[in-house]
DNA sequence: TTTGTTCCTGTACGATCGTTCAACAATGAA
DNA sequence: TTCATTGTTGAACGATCGTACAGGAACAAA
């Protein structure tokens, strides 16, 4: 007669909520260890599991990274989104929000920058992951230029180029993030808010037309 | 008899020289190939060697790969010195020539920017190239602080706080530039350029008490 | 209790990695 | 011409990579 209570081995999963754990533990993986990260025993160690598990639920290394990247840029436009909608109506308080949404935690991290990079690094020769990187792009890119739109028309000065401005903007806050996160003690993020607020300040004088000169 | 004219097997050169040779020949592999280029196999093939030259020449890949990143930035920077030491003395127009060199070749290129990453993603874990970054970092920046002090100088606009507008302006100018490799079709050069001087312009008179309000 | 499904484990395989090292050969000096 | 120097080659090493796959085990249904 065996024992009456044993301890299973290992603990079965529905297979939607395996594959998230495995997509969760790529993500930590890949902040922890950098481009070290990106092997599938590193991910299955994050994760708790076998080698051989990813392969169960992936049919490759490559569509769980791609996946992977698909979750993360979602996950983290939709912050920004929500920190929008959490704030007052108007334009330039919502602008506000989302600066403050850019520069502080969760995306204000190193790790998630060494994440990035390894992302970046691998979407020159994989179709998959490029396909992610545009998707996120248009929705990053789709929330400034609206959020943009906003505060031009409350501000009512029409001159403005909404391409190139979003253009500018989306550069001094990708800039800004890099920079921080490349040696955080260089500079406070309520200092970042604050280049961008002197951005968008600038933005709505330059364009009424020159007082003088 | 052997015959009187046979060509050698191979070429031998000054220990100097091979060293810039397989130094050019990684930051080419690292543009072409990405981080797939960070194999001696690839750097070996790329320079026109064999596997173990590069073992005889330097005492390990990280070091080979860290004065290639030294070799890079120093190359990069050089030129934008150039580029504004050629300009005429005018703050202003010095300012527009480091600018143009920014957003035109060599530097504007998506390959470069392949290169860059493979390098931002050694960095974490090596101490040889983290002092290579901090090298380069502090290069590019004197020389931005210089042009902005001398700008800043000549309009005479007292208030502004050099070190935040200097981290501001690199933010700008690498956001551009990093939106630019990453989808080159997105915007012209010259937008950015474009871009740049407004900020600068926006700068010198946001600094001037404000006029109204 | 038995059976079936499928989630899961872990070894194995071939490829490629960085590094080592003994042998080779190009070149200048003797 | 011979010799010594040393730049250069390429095979070999152990480690690690992604993937395949056969077998084991958890859980639900019968």
């Amino acid at each position: 007669m065996t024992a009456a209570v044993r301890k299973p081995r290992y603990e079965r999963r529905l297979a939607g909520d395996r594959r998230q754990a495995l997509i969760d533990a790529t993500i930590k993986s890949l902040k922890r260890h950098g481009h070290e990260g990106l092997s599938v025993r590193r991910i299955a160690a994050e994760a708790g599991v076998s080698i051989g598990l990813i392969n169960h639920h992936f049919p490759n290394k490559n569509t769980l990274v791609a996946e992977s990247y698909r979750h993360f840029t979602r996950q983290l436009t939709a912050r920004f989104q929500a920190a929008v909608l959490l704030a007052p109506p108007d334009p330039r308080a919502r602008l506000h929000a989302f600066f403050e949404a850019v520069f502080s935690r969760p995306n204000l991290d190193p790790h998630v920058l060494t994440a990035w990079i390894v992302f970046w690094g691998l979407f020159r020769q994989s179709p998959e992951i490029r396909k992610a990187h545009d998707e996120a792009g248009r929705g990053y890119g789709e929330l400034l230029r609206a959020l943009l739109a906003d505060l031009v028309e409350a501000a009512g000065t029409p001159r403005i180029d909404p391409r190139l401005t979003s253009i500018g903007l989306t550069a001094l806050l990708d800039g800004l993030w890099l920079e921080w996160c490349l040696d955080p003690k260089n500079f406070k993020p309520d200092e970042a808010v604050s280049l961008c607020e002197a951005w968008i300040e600038g933005l709505l004088r330059t364009t009424v037309p020159a007082t003088s000169r």
